[in-house]
DNA sequence: CGCGATTTGTGCACGCCTTCACAAGCGCCT
DNA sequence: AGGCGCTTGTGAAGGCGTGCACAAATCGCG
């Protein structure tokens, strides 16, 4: 985690609520609690403390109520907080009651098993259009959509009201595609290609890169093999979970 | 980014060289270099600067000189860093001149991907083993590999040594996943499913979820599209690249 | 051999995030 | 109505990570 500071709202004093400005480790962990919320109503809970949301989130407590008073009030003492109402809180701030439209950029190997996760349906997002630059993958069905050329990108944006874009081809292609998104409007980028990006002020990128996370628990494993290694190493350490995305 | 405090190696007086206390950032940060390491020694460059290293992995200079200087002195004053041999260094500190074994649990739209995604490969993985429990799954090809039982999961961590496992099954499905693999001996997790997995001391968790990363991309969709529509909000902020992890 | 240009390695200060500990508030029971 | 137990919301402290700015070190050239 490093950049992403944004300015504030200084002088907001139009009819418009404020923005809420929040740290940026509290949003990343906003979709972890909505997970847990959404589970909580499944399960008819009406009402759930701090406690019980952390152990379903995976957090600490006192971490789950500071993230959420930066919301506002939406608890109450000795009772706790009221699911459905969080819910609606979480999703309105993550602007998830827009069910925002995505494209995907490479229907490759990785692309294929994106354009058919239904994770994603199920939690506020829309793939409208699939993209590639191969001839061979155009016109093919996926999904429910057709693979168009990228070509068309710029068009699909606009008529779709597409706001994210997902890169899902081979690094070598990768900025060549961020361009081309930034190009067509797009504000905001996902890209699993193991590259860096350049795109100007105001576009967010975030990357997931699936070798890294394997990467940083090999370290630990050679760390763990190589303290049971020596005389006095404890063969078990209070490792544990740890998310993605900070 | 929360716990994961290992312990550190107190008096650590044998011959074995004393494993480096990398802060949990820094270990983040290292496959990014590596990959960026990579790529200079196939164009070519025999060093390079702690500047150019640092544009090719998209981070500041100075983080990155810290971060290497963790490792110990592997760069030349006036001159910069040994590609080969900072790529040797980074490998070793990474665990990753082991080539270490990896099953797959779970080989559905996602683990499919997974399995045949070439990237781990070229970076010092082999998937070595596939399970699900689906009796339609089991006995298909994929990838090379026979999808096998997940019964057969104890044994196989044993005779392959495994000690990384992947998991990509539903959430409901993942926490006996989980147990499983921890009872087999595996030590590290690489979980996509989207819940929270409760595992003994020792056992390192890291999870990838893909829906989360669009719900916060979508925060600052919504966010910046809050700032456009009032009075004197800029329509361009200083947004930019963010990685997961860490 | 000495000097200047260049680049690393790091002490320091700042800011963010986490965690503790507790006061304030709410509901329930008597 | 009053008191008691429970839970939220938050002030303060501590730790971690980042980035600046500079001293130390190395190479190349005259």
């Amino acid at each position: 985690m490093s950049q992403q500071r944004h300015g504030s709202t200084p002088g907001n004093t139009g009819a418009v609520p404020a923005f809420p400005d929040l740290p940026e480790a509290t949003i990343a962990r906003l979709p972890e609690y909505l997970r847990a919320l959404h589970n909580l109503a499944e399960s008819g809970s009406e009402t759930v403390s701090s406690e019980g949301l952390a152990a379903a989130a995976g957090v600490n407590s006192a971490k789950l109520r500071k993230d959420l008073s930066h919301l506002g009030s939406y608890g109450t003492r000795g009772v706790g907080y009221d699911v459905a109402l969080l819910i609606d809180q979480i999703e309105y701030i993550l602007g998830l009651d827009q069910r925002r439209a995505v494209a995907l950029v490479g229907v490759g190997n990785l692309g294929h098993a994106l354009a058919g996760y239904d994770g994603f349906a199920s939690r506020g997002f829309r793939i409208v259009a699939l993209f590639d630059s191969d001839a061979e993958q155009v016109g093919k069905p996926l999904g429910g959509l057709t693979v168009r050329h990228i070509d068309e990108l710029g068009r699909a944006v606009v008529e779709e009201g597409i706001t994210i874009g997902v890169i899902a081809t081979p690094a070598g292609a990768a900025q060549a595609v961020a361009d081309d998104l930034v190009a067509a409007g797009v504000t905001s980028i996902l890209n699993f290609a193991p590259c860096v990006l350049s795109v100007p002020p105001g576009v967010d990128v975030r990357k997931v890169d699936l070798a890294i996370e394997l990467q940083i628990l090999s370290f630990h494993e050679h760390r763990k093999a190589s303290l049971t290694a020596i005389p006095g190493g404890r063969s078990a350490q209070p490792g544990n979970q740890e998310a993605v995305g900070s």
